[in-house]
RNA sequence: GGGUCUGUAGCUCAAUCCGGUAGAGCAGCGGACUUUUAAUCCGUUGGUUGUGGGUUCGAUUCCCACCGGACCCA
């Protein structure tokens, strides 16, 4: 790519239309005018904003340090008195005082600085300082433009309050909320955390396909394209799982991935098109030893991101201090609606008694998917404190291992927390004629219309006929635990670049 | 898919209930000011009230549709 000097700006954007991008434009033609670049290739620092306070403790009003730095970042709120300016440089790690003096700088100097608006980006030189009333600062000797905002940035006060730009327009959440930066963080961290943990265990990080031919390892719509070369509609992933024990198969004793997930469906407070999940497989052990790795995990990550086991979520505390309490599905639902229920109770009770609740029943449930409704419609939000719901019935399970005492359940279990599930785990299904049959009664439900069953995979059925050994399996929705570490009620303050319908 | 709310200056918000051609603060622009911290003071510019229709002498306001967004329900 070349790219010529744009000596007249192609103004297609209407800038010079609008008198406060006007005004801009013309600060920007001056700096050229004067034989400036206003748009210089690189600048060289040597120090941020935290850097220099974190070495400059509590300096008393006046002082001068001798030390000089260098330190780039964006020019906020610029304060005016005759012959000196004050700003806020706002850089990756916090703000730090410039002053800005005539008599330091010299005239034409002073004057090129008056070309700087709030919100440019600017690179400044000079010594650590304290002012008159005690203010931590660079006595600025240097400075360079180092890109112009030709657009005003919001209220330097009031910050950015339209949801719809904070999401649209995420860099301007992020240069004025400090709310948005801290979240931002926050999500850092508890990726942090996670891969760590799984690190300590001896877990290896491994990637696996996003684009499948079987959208395989959930119950969910896939996203569909197309493979011009091979002529094949591929799928965007819902889930890794598949591919990730096809490497148990393989001898990968602990492996993990932390990566995004692709569902074809509806979006609202809790779900996004894309969502990062962790899944995680250990050969040789089961869905108990998972709940023993999964309440520390997620203490841990507490602790790492909030400094504390106890959370405050929307004006509740979540307890994430193990261990965490277990409770199985149909005691849950039965403790709930103060009945009976079991496995073998008959259709038509179950179809009653859901529809009692307004649940919508569909002829093709049976008593295992009747009863997971049941838990969802009448259990689920009540959970506040971490829980984990416990032997989930095998119809709603494809992948599961079967209980080793009760035929009617597997070993699985969900992590619910405030509410919501935050993970879903098991004992792996590894009897691959098992699995085959799991899947012909998937098959059979998607040929019925539930277009999210889950497909055959024969390959998978053919990995198992290897021989997968015994593992257990687990996924933690990433999203949602940042939700309930920063106190947040909706995925979109927690995902950088939210979806929303194009503009 | 259904319901409720919402869109006004670059930003944050008034005026809308009860129709009479939109105001403020900040930002911007001009001026004063060598120690500010959302600086202060004086002056000043800035609006197709989301889009399109309808009712009306007159619509930001009432009605309809559409385009976005938020929340609740399915």
């Amino acid at each position: 790519m070349s790219e010529e000097p744009t000596e007249e700006l192609d103004d297609r954007a209407g800038l010079a239309d609008h008198p406060l991008t006007a005004v801009r434009l013309e600060k920007l033609n001056e700096f050229r005018s004067r034989g400036l670049d206003p748009y210089p290739h690189t600048f060289h620092r040597d120090a941020s904003a935290a850097s220099i306070h974190e070495s400059h403790p509590g300096l008393e009003p006046g002082a001068e340090t001798g030390e000089m730095v260098t330190v780039a970042g964006r020019l906020l709120n610029v304060r005016s008195f005759g012959k000196l300016r004050f700003g806020v440089l706002q850089d990756h790690s916090g703000q730090i005082q410039l002053f800005v003096s005539k008599a330091v700088l010299g005239d034409a100097a002073f004057e090129i600085f008056d070309l700087i608006d709030n919100g440019d980006w600017v690179g400044a030189h000079g010594e650590v300082i304290t002012t008159k009333k005690g203010e931590l600062s660079i006595r600025v000797d240097r400075f360079d433009l180092l890109a112009k905002s030709l657009r005003p940035l919001p209220d330097k006060w009031h910050g950015l309050q339209d949801q719809e730009r904070r999401y649209r327009q995420r860099y301007l959440d992020l240069t004025v909320n400090e709310e948005a930066r801290a979240t931002a963080l926050a999500r850092i961290a508890t990726v942090r955390s996670l891969r760590r943990s799984f690190e300590e265990r001896g877990f290896l990080e491994v990637e696996t396909p996003m684009l499948q031919v079987k959208p395989g390892g959930a119950l969910a719509k896939p996203f569909v394209t197309h493979h011009k070369a091979l002529d094949l509609d591929m799928y965007l992933r819902i889930a890794p799982e598949l591919y990730l024990k096809r490497l148990i198969v393989g001898g990968m004793d602990k492996v993990f991935e932390i990566n995004r997930n692709f569902r074809n469906e509806g979006i609202d407070t809790t779900h996004n098109p894309e969502f990062t999940m962790l899944e995680s497989y250990e050969a040789f052990a089961d869905y108990e030893d998972v709940m023993a790795m999964t309440e520390q995990v997620v203490a841990a990550a507490a602790n790492d991101v909030t400094g504390s086991s106890v959370v405050m979520y929307q004006g509740q505390p979540v307890d994430f201090t193990p261990p965490f309490r277990r409770l199985s599905m149909l005691d849950a639902v039965n403790e709930q609606l103060g009945l009976g229920l079991a496995y073998d109770t008959s259709l038509d009770e179950l179809r009653r008694i859901a529809g009692d609740l307004q649940i919508k029943v569909e002829s093709s449930w049976g008593p295992g998917k009747l009863i997971a409704m049941l838990f969802e419609a009448t259990v689920e939000d009540r959970l506040w404190a971490p829980t984990f719901v416990i032997d989930y019935p095998v119809e709603v399970s494809p992948l599961s291992k079967r209980h080793r005492t009760d035929p009617d359940v597997t070993e699985r279990f969900e992590l619910i927390v405030a509410g919501r599930e935050l993970a879903n785990a098991f004992t792996e299904l590894n009897d691959p004629a098992e699995q085959r049959r799991r899947f012909e009664l998937q098959a059979a439900a998607r040929a019925a219309g539930d277009d999210e069953a889950h497909p055959i995979d024969e390959d998978y059925v053919r990995a198992l006929e290897y021989g997968l050994p015994p593992t257990g399996g687990l996924g933690i929705g990433v999203d949602r635990l940042v939700m309930i570490l920063t106190d947040h009620a909706s995925i979109r303050e927690v995902v950088l670049f939210p979806h929303l319908r194009p503009e």
